[in-house]
DNA sequence: CGGGGTTCCTGGCCGC
DNA sequence: TGCGGCCAGGAACCCC
């Protein structure tokens, strides 16, 4: 019996879907030592061999990145610990079962020391995996440079504005660069220009704006992580249940139809080589 | 070093 | 019904 957590298809996992994952594995895989492993031979997930032996200690989450904390066992002085960098791409999904799982689909999969398997399935293979030190990010540059946790106290309106002042790139690139905080894909991007009234291609945003372009940013992501994500076509959690938060979308996907704010039709567009979609009256530059 | 463009993938959907 | 073509899209990567 294959038992789910997180097996997007179609679906680009953001901040709360991959925290949602995060929050479904903990209880089921931390403690538990790999024993073994098979990878796709790409270089994008073969480096998954290599947690074989560890431990599963912790799971954080940086961003979009899942980060298993993975220690040796033996335990050795100085520990040199490592961690499973996971990132889902736009249809990636990591599941735990109990037998050897049978997927034309599956990238990685590692048996566990109490007969389970954890599996990383990528139809599209835009998801990748690495093994590295932990904490030893150069050869992943965005999480190596990945911005602030939305969650991060110190993040203010004046902080946020001055990370949005350093370029001149639109204003929703440099959300989805991931630099000027961390975890905003191009669903929450357009919901949270949408909710704080700002036009996407806008390149200077003002002290005032930025604060509440953070505020939306975190209420948006917030109100999805509260749903257990957003489900476009066949998310699963481990019950079987969709994310929720698809029905609470007020923007992304909306172009054509009537902008709930002011009934202004809603407009889509490529922006930097991203479908955008945004109300030319709320959001008027 | 920043920015712009390209590439990787495949199921789903649209139109003929 | 079948099929070609297009679309979605995060981040690495290449080049200027």
């Amino acid at each position: 019996m294959l038992l789910l957590t997180g097996h997007y298809v179609g679906l680009v996992p953001e901040l709360p879907e991959v925290e949602t994952v995060r929050r479904q594995l903990v209880p089921l895989i931390v403690g538990t030592r790999i024993t073994g492993c098979d990878a796709h031979p790409s270089s994008r997930f073969r480096d998954a061999t290599l947690a074989t032996g560890y431990r599963i200690h912790r799971i954080n989450r940086r961003g979009k990145y899942l980060l298993i904390g993975l220690l040796p066992v033996p335990p050795a002085d100085p520990i040199p610990t490592r961690e499973l960098v996971i990132h889902l791409g736009m249809t990636g999904g990591v599941s735990v079962c109990s037998s050897p799982p049978n997927d034309p689909y599956l990238r990685a999969c590692w048996s566990l020391e109490d007969g389970r398997y954890m599996a990383f399935r990528d139809i599209r293979r835009f998801g990748r995996l690495a093994v590295v030190a932990t904490g030893e990010y150069s050869l992943l540059p965005t999480l190596h440079r990945l911005g602030p946790e939305p969650s991060d106290p110190s993040l203010d309106g004046a902080a946020f504005h001055s990370a949005l002042s350093s370029s001149r790139r639109h204003v929703k690139t440099k959300l989805l660069s991931q630099r000027p905080i961390a975890g905003v894909g191009n669903i929450y991007a357009d919901e949270a220009l949408w909710r704080a009234g700002i036009n996407p291609a806008a390149r200077r945003v003002g002290r005032e704006r930025a604060t509440m372009l953070l505020d939306s940013i975190r209420e948006v992501l917030g109100e999805a992580l509260a749903n257990n994500g957003t489900t476009l076509r066949d998310y699963r959690t481990p019950g079987g249940e969709s994310g929720r938060n698809q029905d609470r979308l007020d923007c992304y996907g909306r172009g054509g139809q009537p902008c709930r704010s002011c009934g202004e039709t809603l407009a889509t567009r490529q922006l930097d080589q991203r479908t955008t979609t945004w109300c030319r009256s709320c959001q008027a530059r």
